[in-house]
DNA sequence: TTCATCTCTATGTCTAAACTTATTTTGGCG
DNA sequence: CGCCAAAATAAGTTTAGACATAGAGATGAA
């Protein structure tokens, strides 16, 4: 093992990567198991589990009780994405943050959402649009959805003082979101709102996040044009 | 613990994260110590570990040495894409998957895609454009480069027959990968090719990956307008 | 042959105990 | 009072050993 880490997990994570990529195994092969693998690096079979699970979780293994652990043949791509906090993110770039509500009262709930959210067409949740500023220059435009029942409080709170978004995650941590990346044309609205012209490609997120009570929140945020977000793996 | 659950670990993260989310355990509290909660859960301090990791990496506890365990308090939002692979996506969905290589040359690299895979500008690479049909729909557009230095033999291979996504992905393993998402307007060969208007909104995914020799290729995929990448947590 | 059942094996999980290490707290000293 | 060193503490890691369990392969009956 040429790699040197804190761990020895780490180590044999790189160095099982490392005749990943160099091909000593390659696609498809079995590599040898467990208790072979602690005799070869000298440690216990604990250490080498766990260093093979972290591979497995990356999607460079794949394994399965009595079959033995092979190299994944079509590792499918996998990438994580860390959703920034909008203020912080502005903040971080040096920029000023500031944010504007366009619009906060209740209304039936269209179709779209209604399912995004597994709630009944017509229920009266909050609705509220906000923009959101990078100094003077509109950064994004959330239009989002609140399920008082799933956030009991959220009538009463003024999202002028503070975000929806930072009320919520300070008092509703949610058990399970879903997510949706897609590019739009931005409508009149849209670009008035972000000071683009109409049918500039925007980058939407759209988000719903459930707790035990169930939707708490569904939002659609639409950044500027030109934003890109960025995952690493 | 209400929770059963196929594991002893998972029981008490799912008993973890009820107490989150039904505040017993609030955002900035300070939970008990391991050893405290292997009492209480009647396991062993290393199976109360486990679980407790397994929160933090998914960003419901932040965790220090000697300072103990606390509730996050602006979890920052995480969430698992996976990249399919075009052909498996394509069929998946029930449709013949076909794909049609535009062009295929060696051609200088030029500057923003030399900055991204950190060669020199003007080195010669394999460059490839492709369409990817379902059925007869163009599905995607990917405009790739490939660099045979860290990729070698990929001058030889006719990527009609098989596509470059799976040879590289069949041959080379990567270390590292850098990914972006972004909204462009279709240009018009983005338009021409996708068979749709142009200035359309189109979902562009850039991927680099890297293995010890380099960078191996960098790809710039456009999906066909309204594709939505899925993405859960 | 084909199907059901048994056996065996490699991974999955857990434990108790020890040691390591980052970080806070404390307490002594100037 | 401020600074630094020492002590204490909670998480991080590893180990040897044990048992659980999925599932591939062998065995045998219909």
């Amino acid at each position: 093992m040429t790699e040197r880490s804190s761990s020895k997990a780490q180590a044999i994570v790189s160095e099982v990567r490392r005749r990943i990529v160099d091909r000593e195994w390659r696609q498809g092969d079995r590599i040898p198991d467990e208790a072979e693998l602690a005799v070869e690096f000298g440690v216990a079979r604990a250490t080498v589990n766990k260093a093979l699970q972290l591979l497995a979780e990356e999607g460079l293994l794949d394994r399965k009780r009595r079959a033995g652990t092979h190299v994944t043949v079509n590792p499918a791509r996998k990438a994580t994405l860390t959703i920034p906090i909008v203020r912080e993110q502005i903040e971080q770039a040096g920029m000023e943050y500031s944010h504007r509500v366009i619009a906060q009262r209740r209304s039936p709930l269209p179709a779209e959402i209604a399912a995004r959210m597994a709630l009944p067409e017509g229920r009266e949740l909050i609705h509220l649009r906000t923009v959101h500023y990078g100094g003077d220059r509109p950064f994004q435009v959330e239009d989002r959805w609140i399920n008082p029942g799933a956030a009991p409080g959220a009538e009463a709170v003024d999202f002028q003082r503070i975000t929806a978004n930072e009320w919520l995650v300070r008092n509703f941590p949610w058990l399970h979101a879903d997510m949706a990346f897609s590019a739009e044309n931005a409508s009149a609205r849209d670009a008035r709102l972000l000071e683009t012209r109409q049918g500039s490609a925007l980058l939407i997120l759209q988000r719903t996040t459930f707790n035990d009570l169930g939707a708490i929140t569904s939002v659609r945020v639409a950044f500027h044009p030109g934003y890109t977000m960025i995952a690493t793996h």
